[in-house]
DNA sequence: CTAGGCGTTGACACCGGCGTCAAGGCAAGG
DNA sequence: CCTTGCCTTGACGCCGGTGTCAACGCCTAG
């Protein structure tokens, strides 16, 4: 499989692709006009990485989970440093949802402060009490 | 009040008063020197930006809040245009909020297969069933 | 032979808020 | 006069994943 193949079979483009092998995370043969060529396994290993990528982990962060792949194993996370990093990432996630509570919570605040204030005699923009 | 002084005051860097003042958001006039001299109520203005900024605002988004100081309010949100921005980005963070929770749940299912899958035969990283 | 469609590497652009360095002007004290 | 410390503008770097263009090689069909 040529890269432009792989490319449309996982939805991505020949740049994102080389851009992972460049960081390692794919792998691919060389033809002897230096085609790159692809084993079908690395639908999969992409795959993997665009929804790891989708969920917000970063490039470096789905090193361990492409490692589980390429030892043999069904699913990425499986294997404990996978787990490590699914760990640190669900924390990271609890502490943005946290985070973006609180925010929600100023921002409802404000709003309904701003309601409230439209009883208030200065109500327009250019209103200079 | 010269340039640093309020830097020091609102706790942020000359550097990014200058910014904001490229992009309109902050005021100052000059002394014969050619210094930045603030009006003492940059400062609250200042404030409001940092406060919107660690909210998750644009500088973009925080125009409207810093003509509603402008225009004599004692709070940026009380005006017209804030409370538009302040729903859109209500709605935006709820939406991540919304997203980060989906995530969450996968991650949480992804820990729970894992430490299922420990019990089957391949449970280490270099495993090659 | 040529056009066109695939492949190759390399490098710049983007976003956004700021750090940081460069190179210089101005004020005040020793 | 010199140092020190404030100020000025201008410009590049960062982060991370990808788009996009350049300039070129390979292969096939007409």
């Amino acid at each position: 499989m040529l890269i432009g193949e792989l490319a449309s079979r996982a939805g991505t483009s020949t740049r994102t692709l080389r851009y992972y092998e460049q960081h390692g995370l794919v792998r691919a043969g060389r033809d002897a006009n230096g085609y790159r060529q692809y084993d079908d396994a690395e639908l999969r290993v992409v795959h993997e990485i665009r929804s790891l990528l989708a969920a917000g982990f970063a490039l470096e962060d789905i090193r361990p989970f492409v490692a589980c792949l390429r030892a043999g194993n069904d699913s990425g996370h499986v294997c404990p440093d996978s787990v490590l990093v699914l760990r640190r990432k669900l924390a990271e996630v609890d502490g943005y949802i946290e985070q973006l509570t609180d925010i929600r919570q100023q921002l409802r605040a404000q709003l309904t402060e701003a309601v409230a204030h439209r009883e208030s005699p200065c109500h327009t923009q250019t209103c200079q009490p």
